[in-house]
This record gives C-alpha cells, sequence and structure tokens, in this order.
DNA sequence: AGTAAACTCCGGAAGC
DNA sequence: TGCTTCCGGAGTTTAC
C-alpha cells in the first residue's frame, strides 16, 4: 500500500519522465474520485505546463503553470502510471491525461476508491481544508520537534501512524521502524526517555531511505509510475511475519492489534518497559 | 480538550 | 459456484 517510499518512487519517476511536459487531453471516467468541482479539470489542465514533480506526506503533487497543483491521493490501491496511450486500459482506471508531444499518457487507477484527486487553483487554495492537516516529514524534522510531537500520552503506534503528527508513515513503515528501534508498539509516547526517541527517527529515516532504495513495497496493489513492483517487500523484518523467526533473534514474530491495526513485532527485541507496564494501571 | 474506538467508503482475497 | 468475512487509509462520529 502506498505510504511515503512508494510516493517518493513515483514521485521521482514522475518528475524525471513529465518536469517540463506539457498536459493534453483530460478523460475522467469517474467524477467521484475528485474532490471539489471536477467539471473545470478538461478546460483547465490542457495545454498547462508541468514545472515540477513532488511528494508531501503520501501525496503526488504536480506543480503546473499558473500556480494550479494537481494532488493525488493513492489511498490503499491508487496507481499512477505512465504509458503509450494505444495501451489496455486496466480496470479501474479513472483519470487519462496524454501528455503533449509523447505517444504516453498519465493514468490514475484506483480499485477501491480510497484515493482522490485534488485540483488546488489560486482562488480556491483555501488554506489546508481540502487536504485536511498534514504532520511533520520524517526525513526533515528536527530531532527536537520529534521529541516534542511525541510529548503526548497515546500508544506510539497510533500516534506515528497519526497523518497530522507525522506524515507519510503508514501499517508498514511504522512496525519496521519500531522493530529497527527496539521499541514495543504499545509504549505510551511520553514515556520514551530522549535517547529513546532519537533512536526511533533514527530508524525512520534509515528504514524509509532504504525503502525508497528498492522502490518501495509491494505486496498486493502497489506498482510504481512505470508499472513495476518494488522490493523492499523482501527486506520486511516483522510485517506480515507472523511466526516466522525474527531475523536478529529467532524469536517468532507476533501479531497484535495497536490502534486498531495488525501489528507485527518481536517480544524480545522490542520488550515493553517496567515503567510503561506502570502507567496501565 | 485529548484520546480511543467504532463506523464508513470499496473490491479483492480467503475460507467455508 | 456462491456465499460470508476480513482487511485497511483516512474522514467522520461517538464515547469516555
Amino acid at each position: 500500500m502506498p505510504e511515503l517510499p512508494e510516493a517518493e518512487t513515483i514521485a521521482r519517476q514522475l518528475q524525471r519522465q513529465l518536469a517540463g511536459r506539457t498536459l493534453g487531453r483530460v478523460r475522467l471516467t469517474r467524477t467521484d474520485i475528485v474532490h471539489g468541482d471536477p467539471r473545470p479539470l478538461g478546460k483547465l489542465l490542457p495545454g498547462r505546463r508541468v514545472t515540477q514533480v513532488s511528494r508531501r506526506a503520501k501525496r503526488v503533487i504536480f506543480s503546473l503553470d499558473g500556480g494550479i497543483e494537481l494532488v493525488f491521493r493513492l489511498g490503499m490501491t491508487g496507481r499512477m502510471i505512465v504509458c503509450p496511450t494505444d495501451d489496455p486500459v486496466e480496470k479501474h482506471t479513472h483519470l487519462r491525461i496524454t501528455i503533449d508531444a509523447t505517444s504516453n499518457e498519465l493514468r490514475f487507477c484506483d480499485a477501491r476508491r480510497f484515493g482522490g484527486v485534488w485540483c488546488l487553483t489560486e482562488s480556491n487554495r483555501f488554506i489546508g481544508k481540502p487536504l485536511g492537516e498534514v504532520g511533520l516529514e520524517p526525513l526533515e524534522v528536527t530531532p527536537t520537534a520529534f521529541r516534542v510531537a511525541l510529548s503526548r500520552r497515546r500508544q506510539i503506534k497510533a500516534l506515528l501512524m497519526d497523518q497530522t503528527v507525522i506524515a507519510g508513515l503508514g501499517n508498514i513503515y511504522c512496525d519496521e521502524s519500531l522493530h529497527a528501534a527496539g521499541i514495543h508498539p504499545l509504549t505510551q509516547a511520553d514515556t520514551l526517555s530522549s535517547d529513546r526517541a532519537n533512536r526511533l527517527l533514527r530508524a525512520i529515516r534509515m528504514t524509509l531511505r532504504k525503502a525508497i532504495r528498492f522502490n518501495g513495497s509491494t505486496l498486493m496493489d502497489y506498482r510504481d509510475a512505470d508499472g513495476r513492483e518494488g522490493s523492499f517487500q523482501k527486506l520486511h523484518r516483522v510485517y506480515q511475519r507472523r511466526g516466522e523467526p525474527c531475523c536478529t533473534c529467532r524469536t517468532s514474530i507476533r501479531r497484535i492489534l495497536a490502534a486498531g491495526r495488525s501489528t507485527f513485532f518481536c517480544p524480545t527485541c522490542q520488550r515493553k518497559s517496567r515503567n510503561t507496564e506502570k502507567s496501565k494501571l
């Protein structure tokens, strides 16, 4: 499922392929994937030059000339693929935009439709609202700001998953980062020492950077902008490895529910501190 | 107010 | 074959 590394992979590929190109014809076959009024898209986009493709949180953002931003949220099953215009169109393709002076087009496909598209113009860019609040970028946040973000009475897993606090971490990279840091997912965030908090931030960064190098994780649906699978799933140490041995200590990986989500961890490498258990009573 | 849990959207996969 | 159940990102609602 697309989290930060997958969105980053797609954004970098699209930046290479599309920056400087001009958008052409727009075909929108499901208007309900567009937030706000979908009707102007066909008029607004053709002829616009793509100045930059970037990422914020789990979103891919096209900056177009004229101050327009086209924002894609991929949800669980969203795909953004550049391919020849006459390639067979896969099921659940909702938006197609041709790229001028090439025989290619950009396609947005999303089976479950948890994703969406926003078109922000200078007049409708009303502060944050259409996209909701977005938290700190884990690859850029300072250790101090990160520790402040952790100073709340919540389970660390729930806090890391909260997009309004830290942006871009989903189930996979939360579990992998907590394992790399040796922190139990149910630990109360504000009981972590600053050493452990710093260690967690380093683990998050290491995990995300490595996942980006491997083009993200493909469990089921994720594909990059060229339609290819990622390969970081081969390096997962806990995620979806229930019952398999921990790669550092051979203890059987356990699965529990945290923040209502499947959560995988090693009960030996990720012990709950006594401090945390006391605070639960 | 801050936190947590339940419910909602949806289609694919797994189990019976 | 066909049914039911589960899953989940994120927004919303409800409950403590």
